[in-house]
DNA sequence: GCAAAATAGTTACCCAGGTAACTATATAGG
DNA sequence: CCTATATAGTTACCTGGGTAACTATTTTGC
């Protein structure tokens, strides 16, 4: 098996994924970093930036950026925490009440997606992806 | 399977690699996707930018994009095609030279990266990303 | 032969990943 | 108590993915 061949598939795949999930968000005004940390939120409910960068495996002023969009959008909204450092971020009303038709569409994105694989190759893949990097 | 969790985690691995890889490539000033395009150029020999997109999966103004600083560091040469469009991007010189010592470490740090898979998973894992998407 | 369509590449501008260096606040230790 | 260190977040800047709209050249077809 060529290494940097799978190495390369494996980066088009995704890249892949992304083009057609941004597809599928653009409707909403989203974009698939944004979904992740929508998602996230309604997962976990409000939390600071460094959990959500823990979360995500994300670098936090990459998620400073992502949120300051999403707050000019109005998708979340930033309370002081326990601290005066901490920031915790939450969602908006017009988040809670979208996100699950979005949630639904997104997954129907994401079972395109793995349309072509069974139920054991799906599990296959996440254990290969678990021991991989 | 959690079809979101199994996107996610695709995404975050297809992350982690690429970041180790510049840090891999970091020593030769080179990054990621140019060193996809220099491994092209390797394997096919000259192209224009529209093979080179094909090839890759890659828009053309991203290639563009990339070849300009790949220009700028010497990594690459352009030459008047058969047409008065097109372009053709060789190497030059010094990746020529520095191309086979790239590889090597390039090769060493896949190795690591697919260290925790035995072959057949490997052949697994491809044929798996060939039906995704 | 000339206008319409296709092709090669570029430019301008999104979003999103990263690092390095910074501010402000909180915590620990001498 | 006061300084040193750790933590939360931001800013500035890099690479790299994308789309839309553009120029310039070449083909196509009437």
């Amino acid at each position: 098996m060529d290494q940097q061949h799978l190495v390369h598939l494996l980066n088009q795949r995704v890249r892949y994924i992304n083009k057609s999930l941004n597809e599928t968000l653009k409707q909403y005004g989203l974009y698939s970093a944004q979904w992740s940390i929508l998602f996230c939120l309604v997962t976990n409910g409000s939390m600071t930036q460094t959990e959500i960068s823990n979360y995500l495996n994300v670098e936090k002023p990459t998620v400073t950026r992502t949120l300051k969009r999403m707050e000019a959008s109005g998708w979340v909204e930033k309370a002081q925490g326990k601290d005066k450092r901490e920031l915790l971020v939450g969602l908006t009303d017009m988040a809670e009440m979208k996100y699950e038709e979005i949630k639904e569409v997104v997954s129907i994105h994401d079972q395109e997606i793995l349309t072509n694989l069974t139920e054991g190759e799906r599990e296959t893949l996440y254990n290969i992806l678990l021991k991989l990097g």
